[in-house]
DNA sequence: GCATTAACCACAG
DNA sequence: CTGTGGTTAATGC
């Protein structure tokens, strides 16, 4: 049981950098890293949540159960912190959080995370930031959700996988079909369908799981108008 | 009515 | 796991 050495982590957080020394021996004492492959569960809706999750690297998907069927509410890309909204607001997991690509996590106990808020106005204000834009992007992904057309949704989210994660016009899914499916709000089945058309329409290329977006103007316009 | 959109089902690689 | 075809229901001219 060593202690992880947060002061000579290269990858603090820009919340963490704010910290003293002192601070950051405290943060060590109680933060404990892991690996999790794709496909394997960080937290769990339902469980019981004591810790705060900084992603170092990778990429996860937040997925709740609705009425009917699993949805991805979203992907989050490191770094970032997971789970504060539903570590603090409640006891139980609200919702869950699961590795798409190979991830590497630091879970930090909750009382470590609450002392450290109240000891430090810088690290809490960068957590507060990081917070709020997360509610923003919430809000204007559920406008799109609830407003664009299917066809809409499915453009929007190729280009937040080029714009905002993978920065490039050519990646690879890191979904299959039905989680994209999932993350879109529609069926498998339409999913197929539409990037058949995408491809059709000469606006993307796909291969498999590999994207290339060869017309990302006419793919804003889609996103866009729905 | 008629067209469009998209879900659900079934089946085939 | 994916793509396709048929069917069906809802919605909007």
């Amino acid at each position: 049981m060593s202690n992880n050495f947060c002061s000579v982590c290269l990858l603090k957080s820009k919340a963490v950098k704010n910290l003293q020394n002192s601070e950051l021996d405290l943060l060590g004492e109680s933060c404990v890293q892991a690996i999790f492959e794709p496909g394997e569960t960080i937290f769990k809706q339902g469980a019981l949540s004591s810790n705060i999750i900084y992603l170092q690297t990778g990429l996860v998907k937040l997925t709740i159960k609705g009425p009917h069927r699993v949805q991805i509410m979203r992907l989050k890309k490191a770094p970032s912190y997971l789970g504060v909204p539903t570590t603090m607001g409640d006891k139980i997991n609200h919702y869950s959080a699961v590795a798409v690509e190979r991830s590497s996590a630091c879970f930090i106990d909750i009382n470590t995370f609450k002392e450290l808020l109240k000891v430090n106005p810088a690290f809490s204000y960068e957590i507060m930031l990081e917070l709020c834009r997360n509610e923003l992007e919430q809000y204007q992904r559920c406008v799109k959700l609830v407003q664009n057309q299917v066809y809409g949704r499915l453009a929007t989210n190729l280009l937040i996988f080029s714009e905002e994660i993978y920065n490039s016009n050519e990646y690879d899914l890191p979904l299959n079909r039905n989680d994209l499916a999932d993350l879109v709000c529609t069926s498998r089945e339409t999913v197929s369908r539409l990037l058949a058309d995408l491809t059709q329409e000469e606006i993307i290329e796909v291969n498999g799981k590999h994207i290339r977006i060869l017309d990302t103007e006419r793919l804003q316009t889609i996103s866009e108008k729905g």
